[in-house]
DNA sequence: TTGAAAGCGCTAACAA
DNA sequence: TTGTTAGCGCTTTCAA
């Protein structure tokens, strides 16, 4: 039977709201008063009630906004999953959750869309950046000047004092599918990097990581120069062609992101399929195809779910419990699936 | 900003209490205005509020026992925190929750245990049974004569009339052991099981889908007859070397559940640390260390944290939201964790 | 500095 | 069959 306020004022000899003001330090009681109540508390063992707490703060009505980039690609479906298990989860609790769903990358979209949050007192903001300066300066000014905290979640912005980051540790991916690779063609042999945009820092991440690995941990194992796909199937699938044409004896292909398709089918009209090893990102219905036909050998996953699902709690628990998040950086778990454990 | 019962009651013409009865089938309400009711409330796209519902219900003290056996063993530790997360949930929630550790495997006690938690009236009950017809006997009188839900976790029992099990899906976890391994040797050469007890069930399962995917989906490679180290790490380093001995070129090892310290050193010491893949089960510290000497390759996991947190929910929801658990097999993720991702 | 009281959304007991 | 009401634990405002 949890302990109550109510409990603790009588033991106090005190009224409920003292208890109140003492515990949450809110000041106006008595120092000494304060401290003895204190450790009543603490010998009760004093937890505050969710419910209780939540009911009462019903009525400031805590709104959150989430801004999704891109929500036309699977992989922010799977995150906006996430957000609306969070938005019913805050709503049972009083709260209330909007998200604001930007197709492509367009930063200037964002910045329409959190004036009007501004204006209409939105208490916190779930957003994906994009790599932008006058968004960047966007977000400083809404935490620092407005004092309305931000949480960026997929990709992150340096420097802009938002609360926290919710999203994969890409390098971190990038190594632990370089650790897969080495293991499956035997630590040797010609492997090679297939990415999306040159310019996507979450694919770069994922490169890197993976170039590094393979570099410090295998040395028998060359490393072919990466190639871009440009989000193409078409590209990709001439790319896979060429490679093939050039390096007979490829043993394996990481693709950091986009183009699976393209990759795949090129390889099994080569007849590449089981031969080379390929690992891909990202747990969306066509690359788990290709993994269930053994093209692909793993997938590595960024548990989307989480992104669209914590970003959104972090910001309800700063209202309801006033509880900043322990940590700065929230990496999601690297998620290795086989045809096995899909 | 959610709907609540009074809004709909305002739009319906009607009170408070008759929404309620009306939404919750509790009758004593005239079948037209029920059913009028009913389609204002969808309309307005009612959804309960969690926190005045929690708070309403404080008063009838919802009690929920938690009752762990071979508590002793790192994996139960992992399994009591996840346990200890849902009780600060449910607490915080107006709910309550014991957990009674038992010593090893001992039905008995958990019997014991189980009489005095109908004497005292708990609401629901989690717990890790073992294979005992008298144990067996009395889940069913509880879940059937009592009307006290239980969920089993970690093993379960058949024909008891409990509400579900949460844990692992055994066979599919040695399946995906499997498919690593095979990939691994690159598809031939020899293998083996190492086990714990030959009667343990969730061990055998693991033995039995490694080795029915490996007969299945790899016919170059030779499953060698499994043996069995009974939990003991000085036979299991025996069974090594004898291993070691009688097979020289041996590929990998599958190791069901305990005893990895005692292989894991047996195979540093006579140099096949690295040369022998090595595939065991469970995120124990032990194991990890392992892992990340490179004497182990890849570790499965059985989600242990959500096999403590999910049974307790389940139980409270069902008191809470009069929801019952969408699927009696509540299997829990298989993991797979490389030193990269660990 | 402290106490008293209203009210958040819901359940359940009681009255009509 | 329906309406009314007390109260769950908490926050917040107002009065003392």
């Amino acid at each position: 039977m949890p302990v109550t306020l109510q409990q603790i004022a009588e033991a106090a000899g005190v009224s409920r709201g003292t208890v109140d003001r003492a515990l949450k330090n809110r000041g106006r009681v008595n120092a000494e008063v304060a401290e003895r109540i204190r450790k009543i508390a603490k010998e009760m063992g004093y937890q505050p009630s969710r419910a209780g707490r939540a009911l009462a703060m019903a009525k400031k009505n805590v709104k959150i906004a989430v801004i999704l980039q891109s929500v036309q690609t699977p992989f922010m479906n799977l995150v906006l999953e996430g957000v609306l298990a969070a938005k019913q989860e805050v709503e049972s609790l009083g709260g209330s959750v909007e998200v604001f769903p930007v197709k492509g990358v367009d930063a200037q979209s964002v910045m329409e869309i959190m004036d009007k949050l501004y204006e209409e007192q939105y208490s916190g903001i779930a957003l994906v950046p994009s790599e932008d300066s006058v968004l960047k300066n966007k977000i400083r000014q809404f935490a620092e000047e407005y004092e309305i905290p931000i949480v960026t979640l997929n990709s992150d912005v340096e420097d802009t004092k938002r609360l926290c980051y919710v999203g994969q540790n890409g390098i971190q991916s990038g190594r632990t599918a370089a650790g897969l690779m080495g293991e499956i063609i035997g630590e040797k042999g010609q492997v090679v990097v297939i990415s999306g945009h040159i310019s996507n820092p979450s694919l770069n991440n994922r490169a890197r990581g993976f170039q590094s690995e393979i570099m410090d941990e295998f040395p028998e194992i060359e490393l072919i120069h990466t190639r871009y796909s440009y989000d193409d199937d078409w590209v990709a699938g001439k790319i896979v062609e060429e490679l093939i044409e050039q390096y007979p004896n490829l043993s394996g292909i990481y693709i950091t992101g986009p183009a699976v398709k393209g990759i795949c089918e090129a390889l099994e009209k080569l007849g590449k399929g089981k031969s080379i090893k390929v690992i891909g990102n990202d747990f969306l219905s066509e690359n788990k195809k290709w993994m269930e036909k053994g093209v692909i050998n793993f997938l590595i996953g960024q548990d989307a779910y989480v992104q669209g699902y914590e970003p959104v709690m972090i910001l309800f628990r700063l209202f309801l419990d006033h509880k900043e998040p322990k940590e700065e950086y929230q990496y999601t778990e690297i998620v290795i699936k086989t045809k096995y454990n899909m």
